[in-house]
DNA sequence: GAGGCCTCTCAAATCGGTTTGGATGCTCCT
DNA sequence: AGGAGCATCCAAACCGATTTGAGAGGCCTC
């Protein structure tokens, strides 16, 4: 049923229905109730699709997933864009997702949205130190939150964990338990963005407490679990291997895990781990994984809020969030050095 | 830059330009090809708003996830939703994605979606065997697939696996290793379809080896690892416990595994154990579990197809799909009962 | 009783495309 | 010369809503 045929039956013009159910005020209050009343009965609902077209909006907010999304954990995933989901709703906005493999295919997916328009606004997630959708976006100027930051934070919003903080955290605990040889495995920082800051978390605690921080002692990879097996050997068939790792992804942590205990080595005695993100599977390991938390779920929530407010012309720059870490005890870090 | 822009700046008509634009024969390659130039050089694309306001297709599928997935595992989610996603936009489809928790927001995201015509086909994920998202759906007359089924699979397409096949060759696998007392973990039959196939498998794989089906072997409860945990403590404290046990889930089996190892005994020599989907984390567990795999992204890329096909009119009854399951063998299932 | 002011309603324009049903001009045939 | 046939192009209608600008009718005031 269209607006036509419905002003039609109550006798309307199209006019006055339309005004009715918007609520505007030049319509008198016998007539908007007689209106609203027989809009339920026959199930009248305009057309979002000229709605659209006429407002110029889409209401729509694109999403784009990495297909490489599994080598840091998927349930991270499910909980962002359940909430995600759910916040944009709330706003009467639309989620279009689009799963790409990381790089050309990525950018090309964007452009596809936003050149397209099918989307009024877009999601980031994941970003890069140098990211070329930020750019294309910028310069598109597209409102946008990415999920995590670029190397040069102007111009546009995100929310992302304080990574340097949860670094610091991360191996400032360690040497509190008395360690001093500490290692750092973790994604290629020279691209990914939370690794780096990680990373230089790492390096500027050990700084701090006047410990050297040593090349051999940094391992770098993708995030995947099969690379912190590899790494670990790495480390332990040094001449003076350390006895601590601080992993930048749980998965690289349970691959350090299974590998310490391949060379017989006893975790949370002989060595300490910690890794990052609290996935499930972290609280499963033997021993139990120390980790550092990240609080998906209301990150997603905020996503969508920012998002919507950007939609609705907010500063971009008025929506920059570094949020900070929490450190989950577990036992993968019970060790007290003599 | 619009239509009319476009067409003034060429000299040309809107009608010329757009039929020139879409392949119309009636218009003179010499001026179509000035168009498609122009096109490229202006960057000129047709706003697909009013192309499917005018055309009254939406181009749009939609998909609704459940926020209780990770019970489940998520790995699956995401390599089913990247194949998915990928193949429509193959097809020219956007994918619409809404999270709901399971129940009554599940079905009122569908309305939402399909009454508030935003979609012009939807994919249902995780059916039920009684479903009424998909009595919904026939209602609504609009076109849809499942992944998975109901009890009564008249008038809708779906691709499921064959999970009485699965549950039947989980068992026999236990037989065949001399296995009598073997035991079923799962969902709760009476309503999850899944669960009901595996479970009817089993029993089935009993009965046509003379084994009888002992309610006492049959736990059931959600998915999740917890309760697979607790569900193998009720097992192995009968009088007459099982040396095997089947699940539904590896989720399940991944609790099962961990409870085993609680009581002192050791999986793969003293009890055997298989799972089902092939998580990824199925292959790390100690002993690795053997489980039936799922090919999720055979399955995403497959529900894509049919989706793109039923929205041009073909019959859904023609494309109702039952994969035959594979069996992974990993030590979890290394026994040989004297 | 005329003019002014509300209140309520509506015709027509608009958003940006596609499609229908000609119109125009040219060639070719008889 | 008249007409058929073809190749090109286009004005106007249409998809389904919102919004602008104006009109109709009732009431009050002087």
């Amino acid at each position: 049923m269209n607006l036509d045929e419905f002003a039609e039956r109550l006798g309307l013009s199209k006019t006055t229905v339309s005004r009715a159910l918007a609520g505007y005020s030049d319509v008198s209050a016998k007539t908007r109730a007689r209106v609203e009343e027989a809009a339920i009965a026959h199930g009248y609902q305009p057309n979002p699709l000229a709605q659209r077209l006429r407002s110029g909006r889409l209401d729509t907010v694109g999403l784009i997933i990495s297909s490489d999304l599994r080598h840091f954990g998927d349930a991270f995933f499910v909980d962002l864009v359940t909430h995600l989901s759910r916040t944009l709703t709330d706003n009467g906005l639309d989620l279009l997702l689009s799963a790409a493999d990381p790089g050309d295919a990525e950018l090309a997916a964007l452009k596809r949205m936003v050149g397209g328009r099918r989307v009024d606004a877009m999601i980031v997630e994941r970003t890069r130190r140098r990211d070329p959708r930020v750019d294309y976006l910028l310069d598109m100027k597209i409102p946008f939150v990415c999920h995590g930051r670029t190397e040069d934070i102007q111009g546009y919003a995100f929310v992302d964990m304080d990574g340097e903080a949860a670094g610091r955290m991360a191996t400032e605990r360690s040497i509190a338990l008395g360690h001093r040889k500490i290692a750092f495995v973790g994604p290629p920082a020279a691209t990914l963005t939370f690794a780096w800051h990680r990373q230089t978390g790492y390096a500027a605690a050990l700084k701090a407490a006047d410990l050297s921080v040593r090349d051999a002692f940094i391992v770098e990879g993708d995030g995947g679990e099969a690379f912190g097996n590899a790494a670990t050997r790495r480390l332990l068939d040094q001449d003076d291997p350390p006895t601590a790792i601080v992993c930048a992804t749980d998965l690289e942590a349970i691959g350090v895990l299974r590998a310490i205990a391949d060379y017989g080595l006893a975790v949370g005695k002989d060595i300490s781990v910690i890794g990052h993100d609290d996935i499930p599977e972290a609280a499963r390991t033997k021993p139990p994984l120390a980790t550092i938390r990240q609080p998906h779920a209301a990150v997603g929530k905020r996503l969508a809020e920012i998002v919507s407010r950007l939609a609705q012309g907010a500063d971009p720059e008025r929506h920059q969030e570094i949020w900070q870490p929490e450190l989950i005890e577990r036992q993968s870090l019970d060790i007290a050095l003599d």
